[in-house]
DNA sequence: GTCTATAGCAGGATAGAC
DNA sequence: GTCTATCCTGCTATAGAC
Protein backbone atom coordinates (compact mmCIF):
# COMPACT_ATOMS: atom_id res chain seq x y z
CA UNK A 1 0.00 0.00 0.00
CA UNK A 2 1.45 2.99 -0.67
CA UNK A 3 1.05 5.71 1.67
CA UNK A 4 2.98 8.85 0.81
CA UNK A 5 0.95 11.14 2.75
CA UNK A 6 -2.44 10.42 4.84
CA UNK A 7 -4.01 13.10 2.78
CA UNK A 8 -5.18 10.67 -0.29
CA UNK A 9 -6.33 7.85 2.13
CA UNK A 10 -8.48 9.51 3.51
CA UNK A 11 -10.03 11.10 0.70
CA UNK A 12 -9.91 8.18 -0.46
CA UNK A 13 -12.15 6.73 1.91
CA UNK A 14 -14.79 9.71 1.74
CA UNK A 15 -14.71 9.22 -1.62
CA UNK A 16 -15.77 5.07 -1.27
CA UNK A 17 -17.90 5.19 1.13
CA UNK A 18 -19.89 8.54 -0.34
CA UNK A 19 -20.11 6.42 -3.62
CA UNK A 20 -21.85 3.34 -2.16
CA UNK A 21 -23.90 5.86 -0.02
CA UNK A 22 -25.15 8.08 -2.64
CA UNK A 23 -25.91 4.55 -5.07
CA UNK A 24 -28.02 3.18 -2.34
CA UNK A 25 -30.19 6.09 -1.48
CA UNK A 26 -29.18 9.20 -3.93
CA UNK A 27 -27.99 12.32 -3.17
CA UNK A 28 -30.47 13.31 -0.20
CA UNK A 29 -31.14 10.31 0.94
CA UNK A 30 -27.53 10.20 2.30
CA UNK A 31 -25.86 12.64 4.91
CA UNK A 32 -22.69 14.08 5.26
CA UNK A 33 -22.56 12.67 8.80
CA UNK A 34 -22.93 9.18 7.33
CA UNK A 35 -20.25 9.00 4.87
CA UNK A 36 -18.03 10.30 7.75
CA UNK A 37 -19.29 8.05 10.16
CA UNK A 38 -18.31 5.18 7.32
CA UNK A 39 -15.44 6.76 6.04
CA UNK A 40 -14.35 7.11 9.77
CA UNK A 41 -13.06 10.63 9.90
CA UNK A 42 -14.13 14.15 10.86
CA UNK A 43 -16.79 16.10 9.74
CA UNK A 44 -15.12 18.47 8.45
CA UNK A 45 -12.95 16.50 6.18
CA UNK A 46 -15.67 16.58 3.68
CA UNK A 47 -15.47 20.46 3.23
CA UNK A 48 -11.70 20.66 3.27
CA UNK A 49 -11.61 17.51 0.41
CA UNK A 50 -14.09 18.64 -1.59
CA UNK A 51 -15.80 21.92 -0.50
CA UNK A 52 -19.49 20.98 0.08
CA UNK A 53 -21.65 18.22 -0.33
CA UNK A 54 -22.52 18.59 -3.91
CA UNK A 55 -19.01 18.88 -4.88
CA UNK A 56 -18.43 15.50 -3.70
CA UNK A 57 -21.32 13.78 -5.54
CA UNK A 58 -20.14 14.93 -8.78
CA UNK A 59 -16.89 14.04 -7.64
CA UNK A 60 -18.16 10.16 -6.90
CA UNK A 61 -19.51 10.29 -11.01
CA UNK A 62 -15.68 12.10 -11.73
CA UNK A 63 -13.11 10.45 -9.85
CA UNK A 64 -15.14 6.69 -9.40
CA UNK A 65 -18.41 5.92 -12.32
CA UNK A 66 -16.62 7.08 -15.27
CA UNK A 67 -13.19 5.79 -14.89
CA UNK A 68 -15.02 2.45 -14.08
CA UNK A 69 -16.98 3.31 -16.85
CA UNK A 70 -14.22 3.14 -19.15
CA UNK A 71 -12.63 0.27 -17.69
CA UNK A 72 -15.75 -1.87 -18.51
CA UNK A 73 -15.12 -0.58 -22.02
CA UNK A 74 -11.98 -1.42 -22.56
CA UNK A 75 -12.93 -5.08 -20.74
CA UNK A 76 -15.15 -5.11 -23.61
CA UNK A 77 -12.61 -4.34 -26.38
CA UNK A 78 -10.15 -6.77 -24.89
CA UNK A 79 -12.72 -9.68 -24.82
CA UNK A 80 -14.26 -8.92 -28.51
CA UNK A 81 -10.07 -9.09 -29.75
CA UNK A 82 -9.85 -12.44 -27.97
CA UNK A 83 -12.95 -13.89 -29.69
CA UNK A 84 -12.57 -16.18 -32.88
CA UNK A 85 -14.38 -14.81 -35.07
CA UNK A 86 -14.65 -11.71 -33.17
CA UNK A 87 -16.76 -10.61 -36.61
CA UNK A 88 -19.55 -11.66 -36.05
CA UNK A 89 -23.34 -9.90 -34.15
CA UNK A 90 -22.78 -13.14 -31.90
CA UNK A 91 -19.12 -11.93 -30.59
CA UNK A 92 -20.34 -8.36 -30.29
CA UNK A 93 -22.98 -8.95 -28.19
CA UNK A 94 -21.04 -11.62 -25.77
CA UNK A 95 -18.15 -9.81 -25.33
CA UNK A 96 -20.86 -6.62 -24.12
CA UNK A 97 -23.01 -9.26 -22.16
CA UNK A 98 -19.72 -10.44 -20.43
CA UNK A 99 -18.02 -7.00 -20.08
CA UNK A 100 -21.01 -5.41 -18.22
CA UNK A 101 -22.03 -8.59 -15.86
CA UNK A 102 -19.06 -9.96 -15.22
CA UNK A 103 -16.44 -7.52 -16.29
CA UNK A 104 -13.21 -6.12 -14.47
CA UNK A 105 -15.91 -5.24 -11.20
CA UNK A 106 -16.42 -6.63 -7.97
CA UNK A 107 -20.55 -7.50 -7.14
CA UNK A 108 -20.58 -4.38 -5.05
CA UNK A 109 -19.03 -2.13 -7.04
CA UNK A 110 -21.39 -3.28 -9.85
CA UNK A 111 -24.20 -2.64 -7.54
CA UNK A 112 -23.31 0.99 -6.84
CA UNK A 113 -22.51 1.46 -10.61
CA UNK A 114 -25.88 0.69 -12.19
CA UNK A 115 -27.71 2.47 -9.18
CA UNK A 116 -25.82 5.73 -10.02
CA UNK A 117 -25.87 6.03 -13.57
CA UNK A 118 -29.90 4.64 -13.37
CA UNK A 119 -30.86 7.55 -10.97
CA UNK A 120 -29.17 9.81 -12.95
CA UNK A 121 -30.03 8.79 -16.05
CA UNK A 122 -33.96 9.10 -15.48
CA UNK A 123 -34.00 12.17 -13.60
CA UNK A 124 -31.30 14.54 -15.70
CA UNK A 125 -29.31 16.26 -12.73
CA UNK A 126 -25.66 17.61 -12.51
CA UNK A 127 -23.82 14.95 -13.37
CA UNK A 128 -25.84 13.70 -16.24
CA UNK A 129 -24.46 15.55 -18.94
CA UNK A 130 -20.77 13.98 -17.30
CA UNK A 131 -22.39 10.71 -17.56
CA UNK A 132 -24.22 11.39 -20.90
CA UNK A 133 -21.16 12.80 -22.45
CA UNK A 134 -18.62 10.59 -21.03
CA UNK A 135 -20.40 7.42 -20.70
CA UNK A 136 -23.47 6.75 -22.96
CA UNK A 137 -22.21 8.59 -26.13
CA UNK A 138 -18.65 6.74 -26.48
CA UNK A 139 -20.22 3.67 -25.58
CA UNK A 140 -23.37 4.03 -27.95
CA UNK A 141 -20.92 5.08 -31.25
CA UNK A 142 -18.25 2.31 -30.36
CA UNK A 143 -21.16 -0.55 -30.32
CA UNK A 144 -22.70 1.36 -33.50
CA UNK A 145 -19.76 1.44 -35.26
CA UNK A 146 -18.50 -2.31 -34.34
CA UNK A 147 -22.12 -3.77 -35.37
CA UNK A 148 -22.47 -2.04 -38.84
CA UNK A 149 -19.03 -3.62 -39.52
CA UNK A 150 -20.43 -7.17 -38.84
CA UNK A 151 -24.16 -6.98 -39.78
CA UNK A 152 -24.02 -7.74 -43.35
CA UNK A 153 -27.15 -6.48 -44.41
CA UNK A 154 -28.02 -2.51 -45.00
CA UNK A 155 -29.09 -0.83 -41.39
CA UNK A 156 -30.95 2.24 -41.31
CA UNK A 157 -29.01 4.19 -38.17
CA UNK A 158 -32.48 4.70 -35.97
CA UNK A 159 -33.17 1.38 -35.96
CA UNK A 160 -29.57 0.04 -35.06
CA UNK A 161 -30.22 2.29 -32.54
CA UNK A 162 -32.84 1.14 -31.37
CA UNK A 163 -31.61 -2.91 -31.07
CA UNK A 164 -28.25 -1.31 -29.32
CA UNK A 165 -30.92 0.28 -26.63
CA UNK A 166 -32.64 -2.77 -26.27
CA UNK A 167 -29.62 -4.93 -25.42
CA UNK A 168 -28.34 -2.42 -23.02
CA UNK A 169 -31.94 -2.19 -21.77
CA UNK A 170 -32.01 -6.16 -20.81
CA UNK A 171 -27.96 -5.75 -19.13
CA UNK A 172 -29.37 -3.06 -17.44
CA UNK A 173 -32.51 -4.91 -16.16
CA UNK A 174 -30.35 -8.23 -14.92
CA UNK A 175 -28.02 -5.93 -13.26
CA UNK A 176 -30.48 -3.96 -11.31
CA UNK A 177 -32.94 -5.75 -10.66
CA UNK A 178 -31.44 -8.00 -9.21
CA UNK A 179 -33.80 -8.88 -5.95
CA UNK A 180 -36.50 -9.23 -8.58
CA UNK A 181 -34.89 -11.51 -10.70
CA UNK A 182 -34.10 -13.81 -8.08
CA UNK A 183 -36.75 -13.94 -6.65
CA UNK A 184 -38.46 -15.25 -9.87
CA UNK A 185 -35.87 -17.71 -10.33
CA UNK A 186 -34.53 -18.58 -7.53
CA UNK A 187 -30.59 -18.40 -8.84
CA UNK A 188 -28.48 -15.54 -6.62
CA UNK A 189 -26.16 -13.85 -8.72
CA UNK A 190 -23.24 -16.25 -8.78
CA UNK A 191 -20.82 -16.74 -11.18
CA UNK A 192 -23.35 -19.74 -12.62
CA UNK A 193 -25.82 -18.03 -13.12
CA UNK A 194 -24.37 -15.16 -14.80
CA UNK A 195 -22.45 -17.28 -17.42
CA UNK A 196 -26.53 -18.64 -17.45
CA UNK A 197 -27.92 -14.86 -17.95
CA UNK A 198 -25.02 -13.68 -20.69
CA UNK A 199 -25.89 -16.93 -22.68
CA UNK A 200 -29.62 -15.83 -22.76
CA UNK A 201 -28.75 -12.33 -23.44
CA UNK A 202 -26.76 -13.16 -26.57
CA UNK A 203 -29.92 -15.76 -27.19
CA UNK A 204 -32.48 -13.33 -27.37
CA UNK A 205 -30.38 -10.79 -28.89
CA UNK A 206 -30.09 -12.64 -31.67
CA UNK A 207 -33.17 -14.50 -32.05
CA UNK A 208 -35.54 -13.31 -29.57
CA UNK A 209 -38.56 -15.60 -28.46
CA UNK A 210 -37.16 -17.83 -31.91
CA UNK A 211 -40.17 -18.48 -32.92
CA UNK A 212 -39.43 -21.62 -34.50
CA UNK A 213 -35.84 -21.53 -34.13
CA UNK A 214 -33.61 -22.50 -31.24
CA UNK A 215 -29.90 -23.42 -29.68
CA UNK A 216 -27.18 -21.48 -30.27
CA UNK A 217 -23.54 -20.66 -29.88
CA UNK A 218 -21.47 -21.58 -26.80
CA UNK B 1 -66.93 17.33 -10.38
CA UNK B 2 -67.76 15.46 -7.39
CA UNK B 3 -67.11 17.23 -3.73
CA UNK B 4 -69.83 15.71 -1.52
CA UNK B 5 -67.37 16.94 1.21
CA UNK B 6 -63.78 18.64 0.83
CA UNK B 7 -62.20 16.35 2.81
CA UNK B 8 -61.66 13.60 -0.02
CA UNK B 9 -60.48 16.40 -2.22
CA UNK B 10 -57.99 17.90 -0.19
CA UNK B 11 -56.83 13.87 0.53
CA UNK B 12 -56.68 13.11 -2.90
CA UNK B 13 -54.49 16.44 -3.73
CA UNK B 14 -52.25 15.60 -1.60
CA UNK B 15 -51.73 11.92 -2.84
CA UNK B 16 -51.58 13.10 -6.26
CA UNK B 17 -49.04 15.57 -5.63
CA UNK B 18 -46.80 13.42 -3.33
CA UNK B 19 -46.90 10.75 -6.01
CA UNK B 20 -45.77 13.16 -8.07
CA UNK B 21 -42.87 14.57 -5.91
CA UNK B 22 -41.40 11.40 -4.31
CA UNK B 23 -41.57 9.79 -7.98
CA UNK B 24 -38.82 13.00 -9.13
CA UNK B 25 -36.94 12.89 -6.15
CA UNK B 26 -37.90 9.70 -3.86
CA UNK B 27 -38.65 9.41 -0.17
CA UNK B 28 -36.15 11.17 1.38
CA UNK B 29 -35.58 13.47 -1.32
CA UNK B 30 -38.91 15.84 -0.72
CA UNK B 31 -40.25 17.39 2.82
CA UNK B 32 -43.90 17.53 3.39
CA UNK B 33 -43.58 20.93 2.75
CA UNK B 34 -43.02 20.46 -0.72
CA UNK B 35 -45.54 18.82 -0.95
CA UNK B 36 -48.26 20.85 1.02
CA UNK B 37 -47.06 23.67 -0.78
CA UNK B 38 -48.23 21.53 -4.32
CA UNK B 39 -51.17 20.39 -3.03
CA UNK B 40 -51.73 23.78 -1.82
CA UNK B 41 -52.85 22.80 1.80
CA UNK B 42 -51.85 23.13 5.06
CA UNK B 43 -48.65 21.39 6.79
CA UNK B 44 -51.22 19.65 9.23
CA UNK B 45 -53.29 18.60 6.76
CA UNK B 46 -50.55 15.80 6.14
CA UNK B 47 -50.26 14.46 9.58
CA UNK B 48 -54.08 14.68 10.04
CA UNK B 49 -55.35 12.69 6.93
CA UNK B 50 -52.11 10.09 6.72
CA UNK B 51 -50.78 9.77 10.28
CA UNK B 52 -47.15 10.59 8.94
CA UNK B 53 -44.71 11.34 6.02
CA UNK B 54 -43.92 7.79 5.24
CA UNK B 55 -47.51 6.09 5.43
CA UNK B 56 -48.04 9.08 3.01
CA UNK B 57 -45.44 7.16 1.00
CA UNK B 58 -47.16 3.77 1.65
CA UNK B 59 -50.44 5.06 0.61
CA UNK B 60 -49.45 5.99 -2.97
CA UNK B 61 -48.27 2.77 -3.32
CA UNK B 62 -51.37 1.43 -2.25
CA UNK B 63 -53.93 3.76 -3.57
CA UNK B 64 -52.40 4.88 -6.82
CA UNK B 65 -49.43 2.79 -8.07
CA UNK B 66 -51.20 -0.58 -7.61
CA UNK B 67 -54.26 0.53 -8.96
CA UNK B 68 -53.11 1.77 -12.12
CA UNK B 69 -50.86 -1.22 -12.73
CA UNK B 70 -54.04 -3.23 -11.97
CA UNK B 71 -56.24 -0.93 -15.03
CA UNK B 72 -52.58 -1.27 -17.73
CA UNK B 73 -52.75 -5.15 -17.07
CA UNK B 74 -56.77 -4.94 -17.48
CA UNK B 75 -56.13 -2.68 -20.66
CA UNK B 76 -53.43 -5.41 -21.76
CA UNK B 77 -56.17 -7.82 -21.99
CA UNK B 78 -58.24 -6.06 -23.44
CA UNK B 79 -55.97 -5.20 -26.73
CA UNK B 80 -55.10 -8.57 -26.72
CA UNK B 81 -58.62 -9.88 -26.62
CA UNK B 82 -59.50 -7.40 -29.76
CA UNK B 83 -56.29 -9.18 -31.70
CA UNK B 84 -57.05 -10.94 -34.12
CA UNK B 85 -55.53 -13.54 -34.38
CA UNK B 86 -54.81 -13.26 -30.59
CA UNK B 87 -52.61 -16.53 -29.99
CA UNK B 88 -49.12 -15.88 -31.28
CA UNK B 89 -46.12 -14.52 -29.62
CA UNK B 90 -46.68 -11.49 -31.50
CA UNK B 91 -50.02 -10.62 -30.82
CA UNK B 92 -49.28 -11.13 -26.32
CA UNK B 93 -45.95 -8.64 -27.43
CA UNK B 94 -47.70 -5.84 -28.80
CA UNK B 95 -50.60 -5.74 -26.61
CA UNK B 96 -47.85 -5.56 -23.66
CA UNK B 97 -45.66 -2.95 -25.41
CA UNK B 98 -48.87 -1.15 -26.38
CA UNK B 99 -50.63 -1.34 -22.96
CA UNK B 100 -47.38 -0.17 -20.96
CA UNK B 101 -46.05 2.30 -23.70
CA UNK B 102 -49.28 4.02 -24.89
CA UNK B 103 -51.50 2.50 -22.37
CA UNK B 104 -54.42 4.00 -20.13
CA UNK B 105 -52.31 6.72 -18.64
CA UNK B 106 -51.26 9.99 -19.23
CA UNK B 107 -47.29 10.81 -19.78
CA UNK B 108 -47.02 12.59 -17.02
CA UNK B 109 -48.62 9.23 -14.95
CA UNK B 110 -46.12 7.03 -16.67
CA UNK B 111 -43.16 8.70 -15.78
CA UNK B 112 -44.36 8.74 -12.20
CA UNK B 113 -45.74 5.08 -12.24
CA UNK B 114 -41.82 3.73 -13.78
CA UNK B 115 -39.80 5.99 -10.93
CA UNK B 116 -41.28 4.87 -8.24
CA UNK B 117 -41.54 0.97 -9.72
CA UNK B 118 -37.78 1.27 -10.31
CA UNK B 119 -36.32 3.28 -7.47
CA UNK B 120 -38.51 0.60 -5.35
CA UNK B 121 -37.51 -2.07 -7.13
CA UNK B 122 -33.73 -1.65 -6.99
CA UNK B 123 -33.19 -0.83 -3.39
CA UNK B 124 -36.23 -2.63 -1.76
CA UNK B 125 -37.95 -0.84 0.84
CA UNK B 126 -40.97 -0.92 2.83
CA UNK B 127 -43.21 -0.54 -0.44
CA UNK B 128 -41.46 -3.34 -1.85
CA UNK B 129 -43.42 -6.07 -1.01
CA UNK B 130 -46.27 -4.65 -1.76
CA UNK B 131 -44.93 -3.77 -5.40
CA UNK B 132 -43.89 -7.21 -5.70
CA UNK B 133 -46.94 -9.11 -4.36
CA UNK B 134 -49.30 -6.54 -6.82
CA UNK B 135 -48.30 -6.22 -9.61
CA UNK B 136 -44.68 -8.00 -10.25
CA UNK B 137 -45.91 -11.74 -9.26
CA UNK B 138 -49.42 -11.45 -10.85
CA UNK B 139 -47.87 -9.58 -14.37
CA UNK B 140 -45.17 -12.37 -14.70
CA UNK B 141 -47.43 -15.53 -13.92
CA UNK B 142 -50.11 -14.13 -15.85
CA UNK B 143 -47.40 -13.42 -19.16
CA UNK B 144 -46.10 -16.45 -18.48
CA UNK B 145 -49.31 -18.74 -18.29
CA UNK B 146 -50.20 -17.02 -21.98
CA UNK B 147 -47.23 -17.31 -23.98
CA UNK B 148 -46.89 -20.87 -23.17
CA UNK B 149 -50.36 -21.47 -24.59
CA UNK B 150 -48.55 -19.55 -27.58
CA UNK B 151 -45.25 -20.94 -27.86
CA UNK B 152 -45.43 -23.65 -30.21
CA UNK B 153 -42.03 -25.43 -28.53
CA UNK B 154 -41.20 -26.72 -25.35
CA UNK B 155 -39.78 -24.20 -23.11
CA UNK B 156 -38.54 -24.46 -19.65
CA UNK B 157 -39.94 -22.56 -16.87
CA UNK B 158 -36.76 -20.46 -16.41
CA UNK B 159 -35.77 -19.36 -19.45
CA UNK B 160 -39.63 -18.53 -20.33
CA UNK B 161 -38.62 -16.09 -17.17
CA UNK B 162 -35.68 -14.61 -18.49
CA UNK B 163 -37.50 -14.01 -22.14
CA UNK B 164 -40.20 -12.47 -20.49
CA UNK B 165 -38.12 -10.38 -18.00
CA UNK B 166 -35.65 -9.20 -21.14
CA UNK B 167 -39.30 -7.83 -22.81
CA UNK B 168 -40.19 -6.26 -19.53
CA UNK B 169 -36.47 -4.77 -19.69
CA UNK B 170 -36.96 -3.22 -22.55
CA UNK B 171 -40.28 -1.85 -22.01
CA UNK B 172 -39.09 -0.05 -19.13
CA UNK B 173 -35.89 1.20 -20.53
CA UNK B 174 -37.72 2.86 -23.00
CA UNK B 175 -39.86 4.11 -20.85
CA UNK B 176 -37.26 5.54 -17.91
CA UNK B 177 -34.35 6.32 -19.74
CA UNK B 178 -36.11 9.03 -22.14
CA UNK B 179 -33.67 11.34 -21.84
CA UNK B 180 -31.14 9.42 -23.11
CA UNK B 181 -33.70 7.76 -25.75
CA UNK B 182 -34.62 11.18 -26.82
CA UNK B 183 -30.87 12.93 -27.16
CA UNK B 184 -29.42 9.51 -29.06
CA UNK B 185 -32.99 9.66 -31.78
CA UNK B 186 -33.53 13.14 -31.47
CA UNK B 187 -37.56 12.04 -31.32
CA UNK B 188 -39.65 13.18 -28.66
CA UNK B 189 -42.58 10.95 -27.09
CA UNK B 190 -45.25 11.89 -29.77
CA UNK B 191 -47.82 9.36 -30.26
CA UNK B 192 -45.52 8.17 -33.28
CA UNK B 193 -42.14 8.27 -31.95
CA UNK B 194 -44.19 5.67 -29.72
CA UNK B 195 -45.87 3.26 -32.58
CA UNK B 196 -42.16 2.96 -33.78
CA UNK B 197 -40.98 2.06 -30.01
CA UNK B 198 -43.62 -0.44 -29.91
CA UNK B 199 -43.23 -2.11 -33.60
CA UNK B 200 -39.30 -2.36 -32.57
CA UNK B 201 -40.54 -3.96 -29.15
CA UNK B 202 -41.96 -6.69 -30.71
CA UNK B 203 -39.76 -7.13 -33.36
CA UNK B 204 -36.94 -7.28 -31.44
CA UNK B 205 -38.36 -9.38 -29.12
CA UNK B 206 -39.42 -11.95 -31.79
CA UNK B 207 -36.18 -12.06 -33.70
CA UNK B 208 -33.78 -9.78 -31.66
CA UNK B 209 -30.87 -8.62 -34.25
CA UNK B 210 -33.04 -10.79 -36.83
CA UNK B 211 -29.47 -12.25 -38.19
CA UNK B 212 -30.34 -12.75 -41.47
CA UNK B 213 -34.20 -12.37 -41.40
CA UNK B 214 -36.82 -9.14 -40.94
CA UNK B 215 -39.82 -7.49 -41.67
CA UNK B 216 -42.93 -8.50 -39.64
CA UNK B 217 -46.64 -7.58 -39.07
CA UNK B 218 -48.28 -4.51 -38.33
C1' DG C 1 -61.50 19.37 9.81
C1' DT C 2 -58.38 23.11 9.37
C1' DC C 3 -55.38 26.38 10.99
C1' DT C 4 -51.20 28.68 13.73
C1' DA C 5 -47.52 28.16 16.54
C1' DT C 6 -43.88 25.82 18.18
C1' DA C 7 -41.29 21.93 20.12
C1' DG C 8 -37.40 19.27 19.22
C1' DC C 9 -34.06 17.69 16.38
C1' DA C 10 -31.00 16.77 12.29
C1' DG C 11 -28.95 18.76 8.49
C1' DG C 12 -24.86 21.40 6.01
C1' DA C 13 -21.42 24.45 6.69
C1' DT C 14 -17.77 27.18 9.10
C1' DA C 15 -14.57 29.33 12.53
C1' DG C 16 -10.72 28.70 14.92
C1' DA C 17 -7.77 25.86 18.13
C1' DC C 18 -4.10 22.63 17.68
C1' DG D 1 -4.54 18.68 7.76
C1' DT D 2 -7.47 17.46 11.46
C1' DC D 3 -10.32 18.26 15.20
C1' DT D 4 -14.13 20.43 18.35
C1' DA D 5 -17.60 23.44 18.93
C1' DT D 6 -21.17 25.89 17.13
C1' DC D 7 -24.33 28.50 13.89
C1' DC D 8 -28.42 28.47 11.59
C1' DT D 9 -31.55 26.65 8.54
C1' DG D 10 -35.19 23.59 7.61
C1' DC D 11 -37.24 19.30 8.83
C1' DT D 12 -41.17 16.27 11.01
C1' DA D 13 -44.51 16.09 14.18
C1' DT D 14 -47.76 17.77 17.63
C1' DA D 15 -50.55 20.70 20.74
C1' DG D 16 -54.24 23.39 20.92
C1' DA D 17 -57.17 27.42 19.16
C1' DC D 18 -61.00 28.02 16.15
Amino acid sequence: MKQKNKDAIVKERILNNAESLFAQKGFRGVTVREIINAANCNLSAVNYYFGNKKNLYLEVFRARLIPRSQSMCERFKKFLGQRQPSDSPAAVVEALAQAFLEGPLSDDERRCHYQLMVREMSQPGEAFDLVFEHVMQPLLQDLSRRLRLVITEEIEEERLILNIESILGMIIHFNYFRSVITRFTGHAYDSSFKKRLIEHIIDFSLYGLGVGKKEVLT
